[in-house]
DNA sequence: CATGAATGAGAATTCATTCAT
DNA sequence: GATGAATGAATTCTCATTCAT
């Protein structure tokens, strides 16, 4: 079965001696920001709010990346792929749709139980970055979307699914409700319940694929 | 049949006289601020540009607003409110649930083409303003889903809607699938066909309002 | 008789109201910046010390000026065109040209004494500062020996001066005579002497114009 | 005859095996940092750029020197001595006075050509560096005056040269001119003919000398 | 000797906000 | 109301210098 930590959390597994160091320090600002800028927002986390959290001297930061800005880029871009490739890998396994789809539903729900602070800085800060325009980023997010409209496509093309919808509006459609929920949960709107909060994040990926693919309307 | 301008976009329509001209003043900066806060952001945008955008020196911003954070919470305030009172007069229409959903989805497609930067504004910088997590803006953000959720209550109590999905997930997945498709419209990931703009908001609302009633699975 | 006052030293001449009250602080910035830049260097000013020199608060200075550039580049500018236009003047004057070589010397040299800061922020700074190589300011400079090469030109058409030396490289000669003369007095390794300050200036410019027209040779 | 190369540049002129090397090393910082200084002026010379450009690591600039600083004294320390010494060589050469001020003259502008980086460096840095009011480099930049004067004196003993002007404020004035030709090809304000660049130099060294000695007033 | 990661003081610049006119 | 000059706190970024390896 397909599991959250499918997502890559570690660039940190490098080679030893001195390229391990570096990487040790950069992969210590990088964790660090995601912690800063989740806490802060990008805008007001100041560079030196970085470096104190990731224990190191202000101008280090300014060793292993031009400027702030950086720093959130390399967030997405170093990360992301990890996230993207899990789908990518969920999208070409030989399961049934319904089965795709709910993984993802579960990969998405589930990172933001593992890594909340990533998954709030993905959704509230990278995305409206004014980099966030920039082809690479778009192109990066594209991979996502695109995975996620093959899922559609094939799904349509082997009469699991309705083949008169647009697989891409259709797959926003998937991903926006993905999205809103987890919008809402790291904006407190909801609340997982106390009662049992690993129970939760499944659940609502269920009700969301539900609706997906068989729709709120009561059957005629 | 309801319609996108029903979204009040004029407090203007005020008393005349010495209050009319404080009045016109006070919209002329907030106009202003929702183009500059479109074009550039609301961490980006200064004081000035406002100001400049407005005609007016910008002195004459602190007359009429506390800081430049109140300009934001103002615009969504006074802005918002106008078209969460709408969805709530649909919510109380005496019309089908499908209409309800429909006309909610028209609006708020329709919105984007007609104030495109007050959308912009909503989506990218209200949502992720620090503020958002105010009460008071919650609570107005929270009477929108109010609104949705007792359409679809309304909707399973009188046997339109499957009665075993949490209203309120559903409610979240309904907005975020037209909430994704807005912002894909913002950030030019997807682009209006240019050879029928006109239609294109109303057959992207028909596709998400049909998916979330009926979803994508092929009936077994 | 050409005088070294001649100078024009106040652009506060200015049209009374608010305009005086903005010209009065932007004069004063830069009168402050020219004291600093002779005491410190451009380099090693600050920009506060600069504002508080002129005193007033840190952030005038960019109301006034783009950025610490700006000052200098201003400076150079405002200044240096009265400079060249008195130059101009000797240089039109139907006097000799014997009579224009000293009465530049003299306005150099008197120069040096009136306004000490003003010719070591020239002599020091703006000579080598990077935007000096700009051809706006290389323009300004090029006025000043053209003016010289003018009186060349003349003296050498009217039979004054010999014609077979080129009166262009000849202008070097004699402001680099007169220039580094002035160095020597900013960098203090000559020292005006003590007896009779005020003879000093006068007596090395008639030194130099005599070199330069008669030669240091002995004459066989 | 006296020649440019008498300028000595090789202090690489060393003893072979261990030292060699640290020699080696040593002058490779120094010729980096004269052809940086050049290019980017000293205070926009960062030691990084001084390292790359001698192709070492930048903490090994500070085995060899204390500091930046420290580097441009040490250019001219060693660099304007070999200068220094042939200009005294000239001084006491057993020549006639006018041939003594050509090959000083010669020698000036054929560094121009043969070492420009170094002129540049001479005459745009160390000459305002805020350390040339070091006792030390006042003495060494004395040494090339009083070598100057020297002549001159010799030259009024002897009866080739007036008696009747002060041979310290002469010098300056031989000096100036032919620094501020140098600095105008430094800066590019006056360019070598295409026609013939070597015979350019000779040429205006020749002009600053006839200018001198004769005078460029017409012989009454 | 060599390396380049690490440090942190220092300075420029921005811009929200205040206030005298 | 209206203006825009004045203020200064806040922050980013640079770069000389140190130091562990």
């Amino acid at each position: 079965m397909l599991r959250a930590d499918l997502v890559k959390t570690e660039p940190s597994s490098v080679s030893p001696g001195a390229t391990r160091a570096r990487s040790a320090k950069r992969a210590r600002i990088l964790d660090a920001a995601i912690t800063v800028f989740a806490r802060t927002g990008y805008h007001d986390a100041r560079v030196s709010d970085i470096a104190r959290e990731a224990g190191i001297a202000y101008g280090l930061v300014y060793h292993y990346f031009r400027n702030k800005e950086e720093i959130l880029e390399t967030i997405f871009e170093e990360r992301w792929t990890g996230f993207v490739e899990t789908v990518e890998a969920i999208a070409e396994a030989p399961t049934r749709t319904e089965e795709k789809l709910e993984a993802i539903a579960a990969l998405i729900l589930g990172a933001y139980r593992l890594r909340r602070d990533w998954v709030k800085v993905f959704v509230l800060e990278i995305q409206r970055s004014s980099r966030f325009a920039e082809p690479s980023q778009l192109r990066a997010v594209g991979r996502f979307f695109q995975a996620v409209a093959k899922i559609l496509r094939a799904g349509q093309a082997q009469g699991a699914l309705r083949g008169d919808l647009d697989p891409e509006v259709a797959g926003y459609v998937f991903v926006g409700g993905l999205e809103i929920v987890i919008t809402a949960l790291v904006l407190g709107v909801i609340r997982e319940s106390d009662a049992d909060p690993e129970a939760y994040a499944p659940k609502v990926a269920r009700t969301v694929v539900e609706i997906f693919l068989r729709g709120i309307g009561a059957r005629s």
